[in-house]
DNA sequence: TCTTAACATGGAACCGGTTCCAATTACTGT
DNA sequence: ACAGTAATTGGAACCGGTTCCATGTTAAGA
């Protein structure tokens, strides 16, 4: 139908414009070109204006590999990260870009969607793609790994996971799960279920600390460790919600249940709802992270600054980029109790 | 505390191995060892191994940059998209990021938080950061932008957005709308609400176009318009709710809505909740977009194959690069409704 | 055994910037 | 007017790869 635009395949068959087309054109050296497009002030004014008529005439773009070829940055930082469907990844992906935007680094990134990806990614990167710095979010490297980061120069910051050898961006999950146990323990709970992932598998340790926070948290006050409250089970909203039918089903139900994610403390109080048990008088639920979809369902939830914990993270990396840090170096992101209203008293 | 890593500092002043130290080594010519690197067939074994060895001994990599600027390709992509709050983005930034993993091609990602930003990226990306191709999601170039973009010779595919001038993915929005609403009418109902983002100030013009398909729709059957039906407000759920009490406390109340996003559709779900409506006995709904979410609410609605625009224009741009295609050219997604159990005949 | 083609290899030139040094020009004070 | 210093400027060398061409080697064919 439409005439092919013939044009465009004749543009990019045309040499692009160097720097010397417009050092030639403007009848000066290459290297005075290169001090007006790097704002060297060490130009005359009179030279400056001829220069940039030349590269307004030849519409000139310097070209950005080059530049990072002569003077060795890339000015680019690489985000490793797991796969996007996890509400907390984006939003620490959020943070990230958040403190990026105004700065002159580019962002690129690499989502794992397996294992075996992570493994290349970790040990093959800076071979394919040169970036400046790197950004780990939630996948802890193994210590052949970590060493990999070091030896390789690039400046590591690992957000949301922890290495002795290197920089990273923490949350204290024991403490997470202290706080959110006790807190239900000062509102007079006693019967304190806990509903987790697998942690005999974990993805990454977060919700092992967090059950440890909530033994101790149980032991301070001497409240024996009730393994019918124990709960493991999948990740998602659904597989909650099947598992705290069963947990308020028991005989002896829980006064209150503490859900390591928030994900799940949303599928117990869809179960909660379905049996018409009311929240919270008759059930405390406590979530983890702080998801935005919670502020909505007023669900009481520990808030561990996700959107922070990637503007921490990147801001160290900025540090090590700029040599104002070193690694190791560790940085705890400030935890927060969110008490709404999906917690109260034990009937 | 901890002493601090001098091994680390004396790394990085170490100058990096290059190209030419292994073929000394290796006792070749540079070359070679640059024909061992890309797997150039016309290599001995004997020198192969031997290079392979100085490789090894010498701990080397090949520097990207370097390679980018003498092949002329950079390997990466950029992809321009508003910032990652709505799920119908990070939807779709999975569907490229699936096509880009099994492909040598890196993801650079360029996010838009106000206008301003938007144009700085459009009419400066290039000039910045070299990339093969560029995704630009959602986000609608004006004539002059678009110009810049076929001029710069950079490929570049639109999705989810449209211009005479550039290759695009777009979901045909007017069928869709028509479709709901389509729906809706052969279940039985003729009062039908609508509601949808600000239509005189669109950020894109997608929901205007629904709403045609909606205001076609019932013309088709001669359903008059009624005004009292039609509500706009923000795009999140808590203001859908709170029009949609509005709406379902008119005299005339609607028999069902139809929501311009299943964001807007939950609120709605919510709202008649709250006011102790039955859906789909009492009230159907029917959202747009197919968000994960809405599974799990038994939403019906339009799926617009977010994930699959991602691949799509992914593909699409691909086609550019190896110059199977050439602009303009345009693909509609495929629009499927998923008929669940938020609608029902009218009581 | 000699010719010829196929194969393997070294290395200069190139990609398009930056940077440094030497050379030129402009300006200062006496 | 002139030395001495400061401000500009040109351009070669460099960043670290790839590629192409000329050359040397080997194997096949007559």
């Amino acid at each position: 139908m439409e005439p092919v635009p013939i044009t465009v395949t004749k543009m990019k068959d045309t040499p692009p414009t160097t720097i010397r087309d417009v050092a030639r054109k403007a009848k000066v050296g290459v290297g005075t070109v290169s001090r007006v497009l790097n704002d060297n002030p060490s130009v005359s004014e009179k030279t400056r204006e001829k220069v940039l008529t030349a590269i307004e005439e030849l519409d000139y773009t310097p070209n950005p590999i080059a530049r990072q070829l002569s003077v060795g940055r890339t000015l680019t930082i690489g985000i490793i990260l797991p796969y996007l469907t996890l509400p907390s990844y984006i939003e620490r992906l959020r943070g990230v870009q958040h403190v990026l935007a105004s700065s002159e680094y580019d962002l690129v990134i690499f989502c794992v969607d397996d294992p075996a990806q992570k493994n290349a990614y970790f040990q093959d990167l800076s071979r394919k793609s040169r970036v400046d710095g790197m950004l780990i979010v939630s996948l802890p490297p193994d210590d052949f790994q970590a060493d990999y980061f070091t030896r390789s120069g690039i400046p590591t910051v690992l957000i949301d996971s922890d290495h002795s050898k290197l920089c990273c961006v923490v949350a204290d999950d024991i403490e997470g799960g202290r706080m959110a146990t006790r807190y239900l323990i000062e509102l007079g709970h006693r019967k304190i279920a806990y509903l987790t992932d697998y942690l005999e598998t974990p993805f990454h340790p977060a919700m092992s600390y967090r059950y440890q926070g909530y033994r101790s948290a149980l032991e301070e006050v001497e409240i024996p460790y009730n393994p019918d409250y124990f709960m493991q089970g999948e990740r998602d909203r659904e597989s909650a919600r099947a598992l705290a039918k069963k947990l308020l089903s028991l005989d002896d139900p829980p006064s209150a249940v503490f859900a390591a994610s928030d994900a799940r403390a949303l599928g117990i109080l869809e179960a909660a709802q379905e049996m018409k048990i009311k929240v919270p008088s008759e059930l405390s639920v406590i979530g983890y992270d702080a998801i935005r979809e919670s502020a909505y369902y007023n669900l009481t939830t520990i808030d561990q600054s996700l959107f922070d914990s990637g503007v921490m993270g990147t801001q160290m990396l900025f540090d090590l980029l700029t040599n104002r840090a070193q690694p190791p170096c560790k940085k705890h992101v400030p935890l927060k109790l969110l008490a709404r209203s999906t917690t109260a008293p034990p009937p």
